[in-house]
DNA sequence: CTTCACCTTGACCATACGGTCAGGAAATGA
DNA sequence: TCATTTCCTGACCGTATGGTCAAGGTGAAG
């Protein structure tokens, strides 16, 4: 990639440049790989040979396998956490939930291998990020609890459960990326098209709206 | 060996008995050590252990793991079809849609397990049971969505689009087993309790049942 | 040009893994 | 009893993998 002209002229210099570059091919075959194999499938050759460098340039920038998988997850957490901030500001669980779901079904189209490694990881156990849903995760939910809880007490919705709310949310908009395949080959082997995606989105929003009344 | 004044244990014949809980012993062990490790982590060693038997001998049933590993998914995949048995003989979307979210729920629950192996499989790419979901699954798939159309024909439910309801369906009811753990974690680290989970089970039911017209 | 810090990489190593096999134990049937 | 089938398992093997290392390349500063 060219048009690297104003960048080659940061402070830093173009040795910093050489560095961020390939740890980002690095981190994203890495993402790719890890999450088309699992952590205990992809193999450092194989990441090596997508980002396009000898194996032995991986350990120079990533120590060990744990090293760049634990790099990859936080990196999936950063986006996560961005789409919450859909949640705040907003009047009411119409602008607020519908604005979370629509940023999280962008995410699951966007960015499908980030969102299976965060499966993958949950599913066994959270080995790597556990620090995480008992800190930064647990403190979001409970804020976005209130959140809700207060727009229940203001009559804006229905009185269901925010916690089980959540939960859905984070269930139904995650699957398109996690059964991505499945839902694929459920539509007759192709991908769903912009159509089809904003249909999605209409549907999960429609649902979910209605079902906690706030239509 | 003191010997036993158990005869009826001989009854189906002793041969057959050892074959069968040596499979079974194997099976349970391997659809816990593929759940939690994912299929590349898991070590026939580790199930090996878990089954109290030696390595060599898983082979002596199972040729390979890959062999061993199939038939844990298809077995799940028994499972997953039993329930959808809930959606028949219903008079209309709550006592049909009802019934399978609380089966589909029991199962989160009493086979978490499979639920990951499940999904672990559809997340990369379905590499053996590609074929179930092209035959089996697409076919349930296509039956239930007629259902659900007739009773939106019928004036039972709102016109939601009856693809993008099953999906928010096993969505839902999945996350509960796949994403256990990140569940338990912000259930201040213990499992959900017997009520809680009926509140679970209510909440979604409540929820969805709403969120199509159904209540 | 020399220096020096940073980058690159082929070759190599120890280990762990899936799988094999031969030989023996145990159950069954004649 | 003996013969046959089924089951059991320690020891072993080839391979693939994560990780190491030493030698060399590269570009900018002095």
């Amino acid at each position: 990639m060219s048009g690297d002209a104003q960048i080659s002229r940061l402070k830093p210099g173009r040795r910093t440049n050489i560095r961020r570059e390939n740890e980002r091919a690095i981190l994203d075959a890495a993402e790719k790989v890890f999450a088309e194999a699992g952590f205990g499938g992809a193999t450092m050759q194989l990441i090596a040979d997508m980002a396009g460098l000898p194996k032995a340039n991986l350990h120079y920038y990533f120590a060990t396998k744990e090293d760049l998988y634990r790099k990859v997850v936080q990196q999936i957490f950063e986006i996560w956490l961005d789409a919450a901030s859909s949640f705040d500001d907003a009047p009411g669980p119409v602008e607020g939930i519908g604005a979370y779901i629509d940023a999280k079904m962008d995410i699951s189209r966007t960015h499908p291998h980030g969102s299976k490694v965060w499966a993958s990881e949950v599913m066994h156990g959270a080995p790597v990020i556990q620090d995480y849903l008992e800190t930064t995760l647990r403190d979001w939910t409970n804020g976005r609890i209130a959140v809700i809880q207060r727009w229940i007490d203001e009559g804006k919705m229905r009185p269901v459960n925010p916690r089980h709310l959540l939960y859905m949310l984070w269930a139904t908009t995650q699957h398109y990326a996690d059964f991505g395949h499945q839902i694929q080959t459920l539509n007759n082997g192709k991908p769903l098209s912009d159509k089809q995606w904003e249909e999605a989105k209409a549907s999960v929003k429609d649902m979910v709206l209605r079902g906690i009344g706030a239509i």
